[in-house]
RNA sequence: GGAGAGAUGGCAGAGUGGUCGAAUGCGCCGCAUUGCUAAUGCGGUGUACCCACUAUUACGGGUACCGAGGGUUCGAAUCCCUCUCUCUCCGCCA
């Protein structure tokens, strides 16, 4: 959540990232609440002093003044307790308010509608000229025998699959081959829990907001993870950390669960977008210095990047557009892979820096090098997602007999396997 | 799933209704002592918020926090209830 400091100070800049954000917050009320509870806290406190006071004597009084002051104090215990109340009211509704209120924006964020006006910093390879017919993701792996999605609906609903023999090989190299990467760069690799609190999802800003998009199973107040940023983002939450445990560099892995709710009829074919899939997650957590933290977007965006590129998968970045940002981001780098099938680039990969938002939330702190206590900012990119990004790799790896070439630095992972080839 | 025990400051560990933000030990920081190190002595050592003052974070006053939430009471770390977590035993089990 955002420092209420700000709203208060720079009231305007946090309405206007309300309108680029399309994000409807009651500021007004918000203040107004703001203003209140101060109010309330400095009344409470001034009484409750007094009542301590007055309680201490107590114990040392008199016999005979005892009733008197006894007296006065029970009246005061009951001013005491209405004034908590009254605070306490007023701090679950400015609360509830002050979740919603959305992120200040990276100046560098570019203005739009939605998805379509994000704008293009880079390209990287070129969308292969095909010599034949391509065949999309699901006939060459039906044919690959690597797939099978009919089966898995008539078990497990839409947007499900099953990935056999080599196709489901190929997702553990995938995977195992970004995992990897990212220790190689310094990346602690973490395996986490799935089921996770609401704590851990109001934290990292999925929640108020993300109820439609999860799973959850209520009796347990348990949420299935969308994403493992939320659990390792969530991981040191409440705590404070030392300046030299900074930057905390984390890789995650972990299947996500996306309910995937109002998109019917959007992308309803293929691997594309489905309920379950497994990704590998890079999490940077810094010092609260803005410099650094833009600092490390690049260097994550760079790190998904050289996966790409070891993979020869043709892509490009987009720097996302206001009405295309989450609440909690400053600003977001989104990596399209080419897709021959849709004749586009798809969202493979996204970047976001938060600044001290999600930090914020969930009180990850950290005690700087003049002993100062300050909330840390926090980061995240995907390293890979997976079935997602076979589409890509069996559609440009593609050859005319049907076949599919593995990239060689999957080929380890593989046992050596070179080719995929139709049953 | 059943039975029991427990949760206190960075750590260990006292405290069972008032002067307890909390003994003591360890750790850490400062000072003193000291050829160096060690040892010793003295002092300090949580977080958040509010108020006052001021060059807005130094100093001062106050409030809250002893797993979380609620209750009893003039007053709760201490008593009661609920929840969460940890440990032990039994059962079940990948």
């Amino acid at each position: 959540m955002i420092d209420l400091r700000l709203v208060r100070e720079e009231t305007e800049a946090v309405r206007e990232a309300c309108r680029r954000k399309r994000i409807e917050v009651d500021l007004d009320r918000l203040l107004q609440l703001d203003q209140k509870s101060r109010e309330l806290k400095f009344a409470y406190d001034e009484k409750r002093a007094l009542q301590n006071r007055n309680s201490r004597d107590l114990g040392k009084a008199p016999a005979g003044e005892k009733a008197e002051l006894l007296a006065g104090l029970k009246t005061l215990s009951e001013e005491v307790k209405a004034l908590e109340v009254e605070q306490k009211e007023v701090l679950v509704e400015l609360r509830k308010l002050h979740l919603l209120v959305p992120n200040l924006m990276d100046p560098a964020v570019p203005r739009g509608k939605d998805d379509t006006e994000n704008v293009e910093i880079k390209r990287w390879g070129s969308p292969r000229q095909f010599a034949f017919a391509p065949r999309d993701h699901v006939d060459l792996g039906l044919s690959l025998g690597i797939l099978d999605i009919e089966r898995a609906t008539r078990i497990a609903g839409s947007r499900t699959y099953f990935l056999k023999n080599e196709g489901a090989l190929l997702e553990l190299a995938v995977l195992r081959f970004a995992f990897d990467h990212m220790i190689r760069k310094g990346f602690s690799p973490m395996l986490v829990p799935h089921l996770v609190r609401t704590e851990a999802m109001e934290g990292t800003a999925y929640l108020p907001g993300g109820e439609e998009q999860a799973y959850r199973s209520e009796r347990d107040d348990a949420w299935l993870i969308g994403t493992a940023e939320v659990p390792v983002t969530a991981y040191r939450m409440g705590e404070i950390l030392e300046d030299s445990e900074l930057p905390s560099l984390m890789v995650g892995m972990s299947p996500c669960y996306r309910r995937e709710a109002g998109t019917y009829g959007k992308d309803t074919r293929g691997l594309y977008r489905i309920h379950q899939f497994q990704k590998v997650e890079q999490v940077v957590i810094c010092r609260a210095d803005v410099e650094e933290s833009a600092a490390w977007h690049q260097r994550i965006l760079q790190n998904a990047e050289e996966i790409l590129q070891a993979l020869d998968q043709p892509y490009r970045v987009v720097n996302v557009c206001d009405g295309d940002l989450g609440r909690s981001q400053v600003q977001k780098f989104d990596i399209e892979t080419w897709m021959p099938s849709r004749r586009a680039y798809g969202e493979t990969h996204s970047a976001s820096r938060f600044h001290d938002y999600q930090a914020r939330r969930l009180d990850i702190r950290y005690r700087d090098s003049e002993g100062k206590v300050r909330h840390c900012h926090t980061l995240n990119n995907t390293v890979i997602a997976s079935p997602r990004i076979l589409i890509p790799l069996l559609e440009n790896q593609q050859q005319a007999d049907g076949s599919v070439v593995i990239p060689a630095v999957l080929r380890p992972y593989l046992g050596g396997l070179e080719v995929i080839r139709p049953r």
